[in-house]
DNA sequence: AAATAATGAACGATCGTTCGTTCATATCCG
DNA sequence: CGGATATGAACGAACGATCGTTCATTATTT
Protein backbone atom coordinates (compact mmCIF):
# COMPACT_ATOMS: atom_id res chain seq x y z
CA UNK A 1 0.00 0.00 0.00
CA UNK A 2 2.61 2.64 0.56
CA UNK A 3 5.22 3.91 -1.59
CA UNK A 4 7.88 3.97 0.42
CA UNK A 5 8.26 0.52 1.46
CA UNK A 6 10.66 0.17 -0.96
CA UNK A 7 12.65 2.24 -2.73
CA UNK A 8 11.31 1.72 -6.55
CA UNK A 9 14.27 0.26 -8.87
CA UNK A 10 15.34 2.76 -11.17
CA UNK A 11 14.56 0.25 -13.88
CA UNK A 12 11.12 -0.07 -12.94
CA UNK A 13 10.35 3.19 -13.46
CA UNK A 14 11.61 3.17 -17.23
CA UNK A 15 9.64 0.24 -18.11
CA UNK A 16 6.62 1.73 -16.36
CA UNK A 17 7.00 4.84 -18.29
CA UNK A 18 7.55 3.17 -21.58
CA UNK A 19 4.53 1.07 -20.59
CA UNK A 20 2.58 4.01 -20.16
CA UNK A 21 3.72 5.77 -23.75
CA UNK A 22 2.65 2.83 -25.30
CA UNK A 23 -0.80 1.89 -23.94
CA UNK A 24 -1.32 5.70 -25.21
CA UNK A 25 -0.11 5.57 -28.45
CA UNK A 26 -1.76 1.88 -29.05
CA UNK A 27 -4.21 1.50 -26.01
CA UNK A 28 -3.52 -1.36 -23.72
CA UNK A 29 -4.21 -4.35 -25.51
CA UNK A 30 -2.68 -3.77 -28.80
CA UNK A 31 0.76 -2.85 -27.45
CA UNK A 32 2.63 -5.88 -26.20
CA UNK A 33 5.26 -6.91 -23.85
CA UNK A 34 7.84 -6.52 -26.00
CA UNK A 35 6.82 -3.08 -27.64
CA UNK A 36 7.22 -2.26 -23.73
CA UNK A 37 10.35 -3.75 -23.20
CA UNK A 38 11.84 -2.26 -26.67
CA UNK A 39 10.74 0.89 -25.58
CA UNK A 40 12.27 1.02 -22.57
CA UNK A 41 15.12 -0.48 -23.74
CA UNK A 42 15.09 -3.24 -21.76
CA UNK A 43 15.20 -6.97 -22.09
CA UNK A 44 11.87 -8.98 -23.00
CA UNK A 45 12.90 -11.56 -19.97
CA UNK A 46 14.23 -8.37 -17.61
CA UNK A 47 10.46 -6.87 -17.38
CA UNK A 48 9.62 -10.05 -15.79
CA UNK A 49 11.72 -9.64 -13.49
CA UNK A 50 9.88 -6.47 -12.32
CA UNK A 51 6.69 -7.26 -12.69
CA UNK A 52 4.89 -10.16 -12.75
CA UNK A 53 3.15 -9.45 -16.12
CA UNK A 54 1.60 -6.94 -18.65
CA UNK A 55 -1.05 -7.18 -16.36
CA UNK A 56 0.83 -6.38 -13.59
CA UNK A 57 2.34 -3.42 -15.44
CA UNK A 58 -1.27 -2.13 -15.63
CA UNK A 59 -1.70 -2.56 -12.06
CA UNK A 60 1.12 -0.48 -11.03
CA UNK A 61 -0.02 2.39 -13.49
CA UNK A 62 -3.57 2.35 -12.02
CA UNK A 63 -1.60 2.53 -8.43
CA UNK A 64 0.36 5.57 -9.57
CA UNK A 65 -2.83 7.20 -11.16
CA UNK A 66 -4.81 6.84 -8.24
CA UNK A 67 -2.26 8.03 -6.06
CA UNK A 68 -2.15 11.35 -7.90
CA UNK A 69 -5.37 11.54 -6.99
CA UNK A 70 -4.29 12.30 -3.50
CA UNK A 71 -3.15 15.73 -3.66
CA UNK A 72 -6.89 16.83 -4.87
CA UNK A 73 -8.19 14.76 -1.49
CA UNK A 74 -5.99 16.62 0.48
CA UNK A 75 -6.48 20.05 -1.32
CA UNK A 76 -10.54 19.30 -0.29
CA UNK A 77 -10.24 18.05 3.11
CA UNK A 78 -10.60 20.52 5.71
CA UNK A 79 -10.92 23.49 3.68
CA UNK A 80 -10.27 27.84 5.24
CA UNK A 81 -12.44 28.27 1.94
CA UNK A 82 -14.54 26.25 0.77
CA UNK A 83 -15.66 27.94 -2.29
CA UNK A 84 -12.24 28.91 -3.18
CA UNK A 85 -11.30 25.04 -2.50
CA UNK A 86 -14.03 23.95 -4.97
CA UNK A 87 -13.25 26.44 -7.69
CA UNK A 88 -10.04 25.47 -7.57
CA UNK A 89 -10.48 21.93 -7.46
CA UNK A 90 -12.56 22.03 -11.12
CA UNK A 91 -10.21 23.92 -12.57
CA UNK A 92 -7.54 21.45 -11.04
CA UNK A 93 -9.44 18.40 -12.09
CA UNK A 94 -10.88 19.66 -15.23
CA UNK A 95 -7.08 20.09 -16.31
CA UNK A 96 -5.64 17.06 -14.60
CA UNK A 97 -8.87 14.78 -16.61
CA UNK A 98 -8.33 16.92 -20.12
CA UNK A 99 -4.75 15.71 -20.43
CA UNK A 100 -4.62 12.63 -22.91
CA UNK A 101 -2.39 10.64 -21.28
CA UNK A 102 -5.16 10.81 -18.19
CA UNK A 103 -7.93 10.87 -19.90
CA UNK A 104 -7.12 8.05 -21.97
CA UNK A 105 -5.10 5.37 -19.17
CA UNK A 106 -8.48 6.47 -17.20
CA UNK A 107 -10.99 4.54 -19.48
CA UNK A 108 -8.03 2.06 -20.39
CA UNK A 109 -8.04 1.36 -17.10
CA UNK A 110 -11.69 1.68 -16.36
CA UNK A 111 -12.89 -0.92 -19.05
CA UNK A 112 -10.26 -3.20 -18.14
CA UNK A 113 -11.62 -2.88 -14.55
CA UNK A 114 -15.14 -3.92 -15.85
CA UNK A 115 -13.49 -7.31 -16.24
CA UNK A 116 -10.59 -7.78 -14.16
CA UNK A 117 -11.22 -7.46 -10.40
CA UNK A 118 -7.46 -7.24 -9.76
CA UNK A 119 -7.27 -3.72 -11.43
CA UNK A 120 -10.74 -2.44 -10.52
CA UNK A 121 -9.62 -3.10 -6.42
CA UNK A 122 -6.68 -0.97 -7.12
CA UNK A 123 -9.37 1.44 -9.09
CA UNK A 124 -12.09 1.84 -6.99
CA UNK A 125 -10.89 3.09 -3.77
CA UNK A 126 -8.88 6.13 -4.28
CA UNK A 127 -12.09 6.98 -6.13
CA UNK A 128 -14.67 7.13 -3.52
CA UNK A 129 -12.39 8.93 -0.95
CA UNK A 130 -12.30 11.77 -3.75
CA UNK A 131 -16.23 11.67 -4.00
CA UNK A 132 -16.00 11.86 -0.14
CA UNK A 133 -13.73 14.43 -0.25
CA UNK A 134 -15.72 16.80 -2.38
CA UNK A 135 -19.07 15.92 -0.51
CA UNK A 136 -17.50 17.18 2.57
CA UNK A 137 -16.22 19.71 1.28
CA UNK A 138 -20.06 20.91 -0.38
CA UNK A 139 -21.43 20.12 3.28
CA UNK A 140 -18.69 22.51 5.16
CA UNK A 141 -19.81 25.06 2.58
CA UNK A 142 -23.41 24.78 2.81
CA UNK A 143 -23.33 25.52 6.46
CA UNK A 144 -21.41 28.37 6.35
CA UNK A 145 -24.03 29.74 3.62
CA UNK A 146 -21.30 29.61 0.32
CA UNK A 147 -22.99 26.79 -0.90
CA UNK A 148 -26.89 25.66 -1.35
CA UNK A 149 -27.96 23.19 0.79
CA UNK A 150 -27.99 19.59 -0.66
CA UNK A 151 -30.18 16.66 0.31
CA UNK A 152 -27.39 14.18 -0.67
CA UNK A 153 -24.08 15.75 -0.78
CA UNK A 154 -22.42 13.07 -2.46
CA UNK A 155 -24.58 12.53 -5.19
CA UNK A 156 -23.48 16.63 -6.18
CA UNK A 157 -19.93 15.56 -6.00
CA UNK A 158 -20.79 12.39 -8.09
CA UNK A 159 -22.40 14.93 -10.56
CA UNK A 160 -19.47 17.24 -10.53
CA UNK A 161 -17.28 14.26 -11.25
CA UNK A 162 -19.23 12.96 -13.53
CA UNK A 163 -19.02 15.88 -15.64
CA UNK A 164 -15.04 16.74 -15.37
CA UNK A 165 -14.35 13.35 -16.12
CA UNK A 166 -16.66 13.00 -19.18
CA UNK A 167 -15.63 16.51 -20.44
CA UNK A 168 -12.00 14.80 -19.87
CA UNK A 169 -13.08 11.88 -21.97
CA UNK A 170 -14.72 14.06 -24.96
CA UNK A 171 -11.47 15.98 -25.20
CA UNK A 172 -9.78 12.83 -26.00
CA UNK A 173 -11.51 13.29 -29.83
CA UNK A 174 -10.60 16.88 -30.26
CA UNK A 175 -7.41 17.33 -31.54
CA UNK A 176 -7.22 21.19 -30.17
CA UNK A 177 -7.73 22.42 -26.65
CA UNK A 178 -11.85 22.84 -26.06
CA UNK A 179 -11.19 26.02 -23.87
CA UNK A 180 -14.17 27.64 -24.27
CA UNK A 181 -16.58 24.62 -23.19
CA UNK A 182 -13.77 24.11 -20.56
CA UNK A 183 -14.91 27.81 -19.27
CA UNK A 184 -18.50 27.14 -19.83
CA UNK A 185 -18.34 23.43 -17.70
CA UNK A 186 -16.56 25.11 -14.78
CA UNK A 187 -18.95 28.20 -14.79
CA UNK A 188 -22.08 25.95 -14.88
CA UNK A 189 -20.72 23.47 -12.40
CA UNK A 190 -20.20 26.79 -9.78
CA UNK A 191 -23.55 28.58 -10.74
CA UNK A 192 -25.20 25.46 -9.58
CA UNK A 193 -24.02 26.02 -5.95
CA UNK A 194 -25.30 29.35 -5.56
CA UNK A 195 -28.46 29.23 -2.80
CA UNK B 1 -25.03 5.99 -45.62
CA UNK B 2 -28.91 5.18 -45.80
CA UNK B 3 -29.38 2.39 -44.08
CA UNK B 4 -32.19 1.44 -46.63
CA UNK B 5 -30.03 0.83 -49.71
CA UNK B 6 -30.40 -2.71 -49.34
CA UNK B 7 -32.48 -4.81 -47.46
CA UNK B 8 -29.83 -6.26 -44.58
CA UNK B 9 -29.05 -9.67 -44.54
CA UNK B 10 -30.67 -11.53 -42.04
CA UNK B 11 -27.42 -13.35 -40.96
CA UNK B 12 -25.60 -10.04 -40.83
CA UNK B 13 -28.13 -8.94 -37.96
CA UNK B 14 -27.00 -12.35 -36.08
CA UNK B 15 -23.30 -11.86 -36.43
CA UNK B 16 -23.70 -7.91 -35.23
CA UNK B 17 -25.82 -9.39 -32.07
CA UNK B 18 -23.25 -11.46 -31.38
CA UNK B 19 -20.31 -9.30 -31.95
CA UNK B 20 -22.32 -6.90 -29.98
CA UNK B 21 -22.43 -9.55 -27.06
CA UNK B 22 -19.01 -10.65 -26.95
CA UNK B 23 -17.69 -7.16 -26.82
CA UNK B 24 -19.48 -6.01 -23.88
CA UNK B 25 -18.58 -9.39 -22.30
CA UNK B 26 -14.77 -9.33 -22.94
CA UNK B 27 -14.36 -6.15 -24.81
CA UNK B 28 -13.40 -5.34 -28.64
CA UNK B 29 -9.63 -6.47 -28.55
CA UNK B 30 -10.23 -9.49 -26.39
CA UNK B 31 -12.81 -11.16 -28.89
CA UNK B 32 -11.87 -12.94 -31.80
CA UNK B 33 -13.75 -13.54 -34.72
CA UNK B 34 -13.98 -17.08 -34.00
CA UNK B 35 -15.70 -15.87 -30.94
CA UNK B 36 -18.33 -13.76 -32.76
CA UNK B 37 -18.74 -16.50 -35.54
CA UNK B 38 -19.24 -19.32 -32.84
CA UNK B 39 -21.56 -17.40 -30.54
CA UNK B 40 -23.56 -16.23 -34.03
CA UNK B 41 -23.31 -20.14 -35.18
CA UNK B 42 -21.99 -19.08 -38.38
CA UNK B 43 -18.56 -20.14 -39.82
CA UNK B 44 -15.87 -18.19 -39.89
CA UNK B 45 -15.68 -17.94 -43.47
CA UNK B 46 -18.84 -16.98 -44.06
CA UNK B 47 -18.58 -14.32 -41.69
CA UNK B 48 -16.07 -12.69 -44.05
CA UNK B 49 -18.90 -12.60 -46.72
CA UNK B 50 -21.08 -10.62 -44.74
CA UNK B 51 -18.19 -7.75 -43.64
CA UNK B 52 -14.97 -6.57 -44.29
CA UNK B 53 -13.36 -8.04 -41.24
CA UNK B 54 -13.43 -7.13 -37.53
CA UNK B 55 -13.08 -3.95 -38.22
CA UNK B 56 -15.88 -3.84 -40.31
CA UNK B 57 -18.07 -5.70 -37.66
CA UNK B 58 -17.46 -2.98 -34.91
CA UNK B 59 -17.86 -0.03 -38.03
CA UNK B 60 -21.27 -1.51 -38.58
CA UNK B 61 -22.11 -1.51 -34.73
CA UNK B 62 -20.72 2.52 -34.51
CA UNK B 63 -22.88 3.13 -37.83
CA UNK B 64 -26.08 1.86 -35.73
CA UNK B 65 -25.04 3.26 -32.48
CA UNK B 66 -24.91 6.47 -34.34
CA UNK B 67 -28.26 6.15 -35.97
CA UNK B 68 -29.83 5.48 -32.69
CA UNK B 69 -28.82 9.18 -31.56
CA UNK B 70 -31.54 10.31 -34.62
CA UNK B 71 -34.34 10.06 -32.16
CA UNK B 72 -33.10 12.29 -29.64
CA UNK B 73 -32.15 14.79 -32.60
CA UNK B 74 -35.40 14.91 -33.71
CA UNK B 75 -37.04 15.12 -30.31
CA UNK B 76 -35.43 18.24 -29.94
CA UNK B 77 -35.94 20.00 -32.81
CA UNK B 78 -38.82 22.60 -33.27
CA UNK B 79 -39.75 22.06 -29.95
CA UNK B 80 -42.97 23.25 -29.22
CA UNK B 81 -42.09 23.36 -25.27
CA UNK B 82 -38.45 23.88 -24.60
CA UNK B 83 -38.41 23.07 -21.34
CA UNK B 84 -40.35 19.72 -21.41
CA UNK B 85 -37.83 18.74 -24.76
CA UNK B 86 -35.36 19.35 -22.57
CA UNK B 87 -36.07 17.55 -19.71
CA UNK B 88 -37.17 14.50 -21.59
CA UNK B 89 -34.21 14.54 -23.70
CA UNK B 90 -32.13 14.05 -20.24
CA UNK B 91 -34.26 11.57 -18.79
CA UNK B 92 -34.12 9.48 -21.66
CA UNK B 93 -30.07 10.22 -23.17
CA UNK B 94 -29.13 9.43 -19.19
CA UNK B 95 -31.26 6.11 -19.42
CA UNK B 96 -29.58 5.68 -22.88
CA UNK B 97 -26.20 5.96 -22.11
CA UNK B 98 -26.45 4.28 -18.47
CA UNK B 99 -27.39 0.87 -20.17
CA UNK B 100 -24.36 -0.92 -20.06
CA UNK B 101 -24.45 -2.30 -23.47
CA UNK B 102 -24.49 1.68 -24.57
CA UNK B 103 -22.15 2.52 -22.45
CA UNK B 104 -19.30 -0.31 -22.74
CA UNK B 105 -19.84 -0.01 -26.29
CA UNK B 106 -19.49 3.44 -26.28
CA UNK B 107 -16.46 3.98 -24.64
CA UNK B 108 -14.75 1.00 -26.81
CA UNK B 109 -15.88 2.50 -30.12
CA UNK B 110 -14.50 5.68 -28.65
CA UNK B 111 -11.37 4.64 -27.78
CA UNK B 112 -11.15 2.68 -31.42
CA UNK B 113 -12.28 6.10 -32.73
CA UNK B 114 -9.21 8.08 -31.68
CA UNK B 115 -6.67 5.71 -33.29
CA UNK B 116 -8.89 4.57 -35.92
CA UNK B 117 -10.16 7.14 -38.45
CA UNK B 118 -12.46 4.84 -40.01
CA UNK B 119 -14.29 4.87 -36.91
CA UNK B 120 -14.05 8.04 -35.75
CA UNK B 121 -15.77 9.36 -38.85
CA UNK B 122 -18.91 7.16 -37.96
CA UNK B 123 -18.81 8.25 -34.59
CA UNK B 124 -18.13 12.04 -34.97
CA UNK B 125 -21.00 13.36 -37.11
CA UNK B 126 -23.80 12.00 -34.97
CA UNK B 127 -22.44 13.37 -32.16
CA UNK B 128 -21.97 16.80 -33.97
CA UNK B 129 -25.46 16.81 -34.75
CA UNK B 130 -26.90 16.22 -31.66
CA UNK B 131 -25.11 18.96 -29.96
CA UNK B 132 -26.74 20.93 -32.87
CA UNK B 133 -30.10 19.93 -31.66
CA UNK B 134 -29.48 20.37 -27.80
CA UNK B 135 -28.04 23.96 -28.81
CA UNK B 136 -31.17 24.54 -30.83
CA UNK B 137 -33.22 23.65 -28.26
CA UNK B 138 -31.24 25.78 -25.44
CA UNK B 139 -31.85 28.97 -27.30
CA UNK B 140 -35.40 28.85 -28.47
CA UNK B 141 -36.09 27.90 -25.04
CA UNK B 142 -33.93 31.14 -23.85
CA UNK B 143 -35.61 33.31 -26.62
CA UNK B 144 -39.05 32.00 -24.57
CA UNK B 145 -37.99 33.26 -21.31
CA UNK B 146 -38.30 29.90 -19.98
CA UNK B 147 -34.15 29.52 -19.80
CA UNK B 148 -31.49 31.48 -19.00
CA UNK B 149 -29.57 32.84 -22.09
CA UNK B 150 -25.95 32.00 -22.36
CA UNK B 151 -23.41 33.36 -24.35
CA UNK B 152 -22.13 29.74 -25.98
CA UNK B 153 -25.22 27.88 -26.34
CA UNK B 154 -22.99 24.70 -27.91
CA UNK B 155 -20.52 25.15 -24.96
CA UNK B 156 -23.69 24.29 -23.03
CA UNK B 157 -24.79 21.52 -25.05
CA UNK B 158 -21.56 19.88 -24.53
CA UNK B 159 -21.83 20.40 -20.85
CA UNK B 160 -24.51 18.68 -20.40
CA UNK B 161 -23.44 15.87 -22.83
CA UNK B 162 -20.20 15.45 -21.22
CA UNK B 163 -22.18 15.04 -17.75
CA UNK B 164 -24.88 12.56 -18.81
CA UNK B 165 -21.94 10.44 -21.02
CA UNK B 166 -19.75 10.98 -17.88
CA UNK B 167 -22.64 9.31 -15.53
CA UNK B 168 -23.60 6.32 -17.73
CA UNK B 169 -19.58 5.94 -18.15
CA UNK B 170 -19.42 5.47 -14.52
CA UNK B 171 -22.23 3.54 -13.91
CA UNK B 172 -20.40 0.72 -15.53
CA UNK B 173 -17.84 0.30 -12.08
CA UNK B 174 -21.44 0.27 -10.53
CA UNK B 175 -23.04 -2.87 -9.88
CA UNK B 176 -26.38 -1.64 -8.80
CA UNK B 177 -28.17 0.91 -10.76
CA UNK B 178 -27.46 4.34 -9.16
CA UNK B 179 -31.14 6.17 -8.67
CA UNK B 180 -30.08 8.48 -6.57
CA UNK B 181 -27.10 10.42 -8.24
CA UNK B 182 -29.30 10.11 -11.53
CA UNK B 183 -31.93 12.00 -10.59
CA UNK B 184 -29.67 14.54 -8.36
CA UNK B 185 -27.82 14.89 -11.94
CA UNK B 186 -31.08 15.95 -13.51
CA UNK B 187 -32.47 18.49 -11.25
CA UNK B 188 -29.08 19.60 -11.25
CA UNK B 189 -28.87 20.32 -14.59
CA UNK B 190 -32.09 21.59 -15.05
CA UNK B 191 -31.72 23.94 -12.11
CA UNK B 192 -28.84 25.13 -14.21
CA UNK B 193 -30.86 26.64 -16.74
CA UNK B 194 -32.69 29.35 -14.81
CA UNK B 195 -33.05 32.80 -15.40
C1' DA C 1 -26.44 -25.10 -64.81
C1' DA C 2 -25.53 -20.75 -62.73
C1' DA C 3 -25.39 -18.09 -58.66
C1' DT C 4 -25.28 -17.44 -54.04
C1' DA C 5 -24.24 -18.93 -49.27
C1' DA C 6 -21.55 -21.46 -46.30
C1' DT C 7 -17.70 -24.10 -44.83
C1' DG C 8 -13.20 -24.98 -42.24
C1' DA C 9 -8.39 -26.12 -43.14
C1' DA C 10 -4.38 -23.56 -43.53
C1' DC C 11 -1.23 -19.44 -43.35
C1' DG C 12 1.99 -16.32 -41.40
C1' DA C 13 2.19 -13.28 -37.67
C1' DT C 14 2.07 -12.18 -33.09
C1' DC C 15 0.65 -13.03 -28.47
C1' DG C 16 2.11 -13.53 -23.16
C1' DT C 17 5.06 -16.27 -20.77
C1' DT C 18 8.88 -19.37 -19.44
C1' DC C 19 13.47 -20.59 -18.70
C1' DG C 20 18.36 -21.68 -19.15
C1' DT C 21 22.06 -18.75 -19.51
C1' DT C 22 25.49 -14.81 -19.15
C1' DC C 23 27.86 -11.47 -16.59
C1' DA C 24 29.13 -7.73 -13.57
C1' DT C 25 29.17 -6.75 -8.90
C1' DA C 26 29.12 -7.71 -3.90
C1' DT C 27 30.32 -10.67 -0.07
C1' DC C 28 32.96 -13.78 2.15
C1' DC C 29 37.06 -16.51 3.50
C1' DG C 30 41.87 -17.40 3.93
C1' DC D 1 45.12 -8.47 -0.51
C1' DG D 2 43.47 -12.23 -3.77
C1' DG D 3 40.67 -15.83 -4.90
C1' DA D 4 36.17 -18.22 -4.39
C1' DT D 5 31.42 -17.82 -4.11
C1' DA D 6 26.83 -15.88 -4.08
C1' DT D 7 23.66 -12.58 -5.95
C1' DG D 8 20.40 -10.86 -9.02
C1' DA D 9 19.87 -7.92 -13.12
C1' DA D 10 19.78 -8.72 -17.91
C1' DC D 11 19.24 -11.40 -21.84
C1' DG D 12 16.79 -13.70 -25.89
C1' DA D 13 15.56 -18.15 -27.90
C1' DA D 14 11.73 -21.01 -27.65
C1' DC D 15 6.89 -22.54 -26.46
C1' DG D 16 2.14 -23.28 -27.28
C1' DA D 17 -1.75 -20.64 -28.14
C1' DT D 18 -4.32 -17.57 -30.62
C1' DC D 19 -4.75 -13.85 -33.80
C1' DG D 20 -7.12 -11.96 -38.43
C1' DT D 21 -7.43 -13.34 -42.90
C1' DT D 22 -7.59 -16.07 -47.20
C1' DC D 23 -9.25 -19.45 -50.26
C1' DA D 24 -10.35 -23.79 -52.43
C1' DT D 25 -14.22 -26.49 -51.78
C1' DT D 26 -18.96 -27.99 -50.82
C1' DA D 27 -23.94 -27.15 -50.16
C1' DT D 28 -28.00 -24.74 -51.17
C1' DT D 29 -31.07 -22.14 -53.82
C1' DT D 30 -32.95 -20.10 -58.14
Amino acid sequence: MSDTEQPIHPRKLEIVEAAVACFLENGYHQTGVRDIAAKAGVSLGNLYNHFKGKEGVLAFIAQIEGAELAGFIAALSDPADPRAAIEQFIEGYAAYVSLPENALLGVEILTEATRNPAIANVFAENRDRLIDALAHCLEVGARSGAFASFNDTRAVACVFLDALEGHGLRSLSLKNEDHTTSKALKSFLINGLRC
